[in-house]
DNA sequence: CAATAGTGATTGCAAAATGCAAGCACTAGA
DNA sequence: TCTAGTGCTTGCATTTTGCAATCACTATTG
């Protein structure tokens, strides 16, 4: 496949510039989904597994996700590279963008307003955590939780709240 | 068209999350281009005009761009919106991604690495810029040539530097 | 006036991508 | 053996993309 450029912006969209690719690392970073299966049936969009396949092997092939060794029939887990971790600004970007200007759930966009309210150095923290989780890194020592553990119980608390606001 | 979900990534994605979507504001912003037919011919990834047609009406009704008005015939000029603006950081994090996980030109690099070099409040500044030129906010007083000539110069550098090393 | 150049689409067609839902060949456990 | 789980693959219909020609309009020039 020939790049239509050489520009940066055309080179990260020809790998990234499509929402299903967009969403997978979504829902691997924040989701912590490492599993086809779980990425099938966790995704709140509803991806087809024949394009849920088809997305795993370009990112793979892409040099975003690494595939751990399993035998037919076997689980095998998806696995961020460092080029992967560090697509996290731009689904970040992409999150800050879409609290402004787009309505949402308060629960889904908890997560998003979480990292907006801390700032950069959550992002720097939280690509250090997908090192740890993913590429087997030393975790560095941090006090309290971590910042997916945050980002969860963010969500929790939006969902607990939602679930009273209902009643 | 109904959101698959109210995750702020999603939304965000179902209005960009596709590359030709991208490219045209990557060229709105950094190219200066506002007329169909510059936006056309100017594309260095070769869009076709029916993709062009299609995606500048998407923007629109996404409330990313608008249209001046125009007669049948006469050329129509298109300025980003203030959300529109606000999809800088997208674009911005996607090139800053492209300049280290992908090969490419490095006169088309040069924006993307003075960009780097900078900082965040170069992205603000620029933000002002497109302000100024697209919402006809008053200039900010400023020393020196604005973000767009800056980035303007650093191309034009990088072409003479690449035209050098050719002889 | 006719010819030319420019305006932003629109069109016809083929190829590619998406999406739904069923199915496949495998593994493991009861 | 049956059941449940594994990651795809498949058949099919629909949608999108991409190429290149064309359209209906405007404005200028000879």
């Amino acid at each position: 496949m020939e790049p239509r450029s050489g520009c940066p912006v055309n080179a990260a969209v020809e790998v990234l510039g499509d929402r299903w690719s967009l969403l997978v690392l979504r829902d691997v970073i924040f989701g912590d989904r490492r599993h086809f299966r779980a990425l099938l049936t966790g995704s709140i969009e509803g991806i087809a597994s024949n394009i849920l396949a088809d997305r795993l092997k370009r990112l793979i092939d892409a040099g975003i996700l690494t595939r751990g060794t399993a035998a037919r029939g076997q689980r095998a887990r998806f696995s961020l590279t460092e080029a992967g971790i560090q697509t996290l600004p731009i689904i970040y970007a992409l999150g800050n963008w879409g609290l402004d200007w787009c309505q949402g759930s308060a629960e889904l966009r908890s997560r998003q307003q979480l990292m907006r309210d801390e700032g950069p150095a959550f992002i720097e923290e939280l690509m250090d955590e997908l090192r740890v989780r993913h590429l087997g890194a030393p975790p560095k020592p941090h006090d309290g939780p971590g910042p997916l553990e945050r980002l969860d119980a963010a969500y929790a608390a939006a969902a607990e709240e939602e679930h009273v606001d209902r009643r």
